[in-house]
This record gives C-alpha cells, sequence and structure tokens, in this order.
DNA sequence: CTGGTGCGC
DNA sequence: GCGCACCAG
C-alpha cells in the first residue's frame, strides 16, 4: 500500500479516536450527575451550591466541587451532612485517584508525594462513612488541598469534629470547604499545586429552627486558640475569595445572615 | 481522629 | 501497584 492510500485511513483512525473519547468523557460526566438523582431547588445539595469562579463545577454522589485548574485543586467543595449519615464504620483508606470527571485533568497525587504537606481532606472522609462508595469517593485528587500536618490533624480537624458535632445537633448542617486561592502562594510538585495561606469553611443550618450561619476562616497553621476565634462573617470570605456561597437564598436574609460575625447561635 | 513513610511481593 | 507494619500530632 502506497503512502496516498495510507494517510486519509490513518487521519479517519485518528479523528474516530479522539471522536470516541470525547465522547467517552462525556458520558462518563453524564453518568455522575445523572447518578445523583433529579435534582429540584427543594433538593439542598443544590440549592446551596456557591458560585464558581472558574466556571468548572463536578457534581460527585457525595459532593460537589468547583475545580480551579491553575491551582490544581478545588475553589469549593460543598456538602451536605446530615443526621442520619453520621456514622463510625471504618473502612480502609483507599489510594488516592485522579479525579477523571474534572475535564481539565485534576491534579495528580504524586505532586504531594515527599512534598512535606498532608493530602488535605475537603469534604472529610469522617463526614462521608455511611458507605464504603462514599468514602472512597472522598479521596480524589479534587478533593484534596496542601495542608501542613499540623493544621491538618491539629485545629482543622478540630473544626471537622466541630462540624460533625453540629450536624448531630442541628439534625444536618451544610458544609462549604476550601482554600483561599489569592496571593502569592508556595507551590508542590510537578504540576505546582497551590499550598494556600489560609482555609476557610462556612455552615448554613436549616433544620433547627430559623436559619443561621457560621464561618471561620483560619491562617494555616495550627493554633491552641478556641474555634470561636476563627469567626468571620460569611461577606468577609466572599470579598477575600470572589465565591457567591448561597445565591439562591432569600436577598434580604441572605444579606442579614452573611453580614453577622456573631456566633450565639451555634453551641460550642 | 487527621495523616505520613518504608518494605516486600 | 497493592497490602501491611509502623510512626506522628
Amino acid at each position: 500500500m502506497n503512502k496516498r492510500k495510507i494517510y486519509p485511513i490513518l487521519v479517519l483512525i485518528l479523528v474516530v479516536a479522539v471522536y470516541g473519547y470525547e465522547h467517552f468523557l462525556k458520558t462518563e460526566e453524564a453518568t455522575i450527575i445523572i447518578s445523583e438523582g433529579k435534582k429540584t431547588k427543594e433538593n439542598t445539595n443544590e440549592f446551596f451550591l456557591p458560585t464558581s469562579t472558574t466556571g468548572q463545577i463536578v457534581h460527585h454522589k457525595g459532593y460537589s466541587l468547583s475545580y480551579s485548574e491553575p491551582h490544581e485543586q478545588a475553589e469549593w467543595v460543598a456538602y451536605e451532612l446530615k443526621k442520619s449519615q453520621l456514622s463510625n464504620t471504618n473502612f480502609d483508606r483507599p489510594y488516592f485517584e485522579i479525579d477523571k470527571a474534572v475535564k481539565t485533568g485534576a491534579a495528580d497525587w504524586k505532586n504531594y508525594k515527599n512534598s512535606g504537606f498532608d493530602r488535605g481532606h475537603l469534604c472529610p472522609a469522617g463526614d462521608r462513612r455511611y458507605s464504603k462508595e462514599a468514602h472512597d469517593e472522598t479521596f480524589l485528587t479534587s478533593n484534596i488541598s496542601p495542608q501542613e500536618h499540623n493544621f491538618n490533624a491539629g485545629i482543622w480537624n478540630n473544626l471537622e469534629q466541630k462540624v460533625r458535632y453540629w450536624a448531630s445537633k442541628y439534625d444536618g448542617v451544610f458544609v462549604v470547604t476550601g482554600g483561599v486561592l489569592k496571593g502569592n502562594m508556595e507551590t508542590i510538585g510537578y504540576e505546582r499545586v497551590a499550598v494556600p495561606n489560609q482555609f476557610y469553611k462556612v455552615l448554613i443550618d436549616t433544620n433547627s429552627g430559623k436559619t443561621k450561619m457560621i464561618a471561620f476562616l483560619m491562617p494555616h497553621e495550627n493554633s491552641n486558640k478556641p474555634l470561636y476565634e476563627f469567626v468571620v462573617s460569611v461577606d468577609t470570605i466572599e470579598t477575600l475569595t470572589g465565591i457567591d456561597f448561597f445565591p439562591e437564598l432569600d436577598d434580604a436574609l441572605e444579606n442579614k445572615l452573611e453580614a453577622s460575625n456573631s456566633y450565639k447561635d451555634w453551641s460550642f
């Protein structure tokens, strides 16, 4: 067979392969979204999603996220922690996997190897112990951020445990968490995963009477201070990150709750 | 609980 | 790559 005959065939194979791969990616993503079931505005998982500053929102069964490709991590991860989901089941920790649902390519876990930083969960594995599937799903690289071990196992861990306490006490809470991806940041690994200088967590409770919010902003370092010392208004975090946290909420209520840095409604 | 490294197969 | 032992805050 001469070159004139073989080139069109090679081109055809290439086109089919690329199309097939794209189709595979879209099919996989669609499956993930459909697998969450019908979403309505009454479903808090959708209702309380923040805005994305990056244009790439990914839905998993147990949480949703907005991925920032330049920083190789999520700008936020959001999920509802229901009281009924609290569990002490001990699943083995699986290996981290690159999140294939991130179209631009989620970070490789190898970036973290020997970096000196923890692979810090944003949606904690401890919040998804109600099934092995949900637990394993938190071990996607789109759900982690580089964290100092003393911070992750220290005050950040304390805050995560407090969230579980509140989920129990207030019959569930909706959680949004992430690193502040602004300013000069150290990077790790060949993909230059950014190391945030601050981390935040925003909570809303709509299940125990009147709607209430609380937000935390923590420097990326361990601390022995009490958790309430890190409470700020939601507005403060919105200004820092450019994220609008509860856009679907009634405007008057949203404005009032997000301006407050009071923690009187939350039991420490 | 939150994580890590090293070793053998 | 996977399972397992062992370590740290």
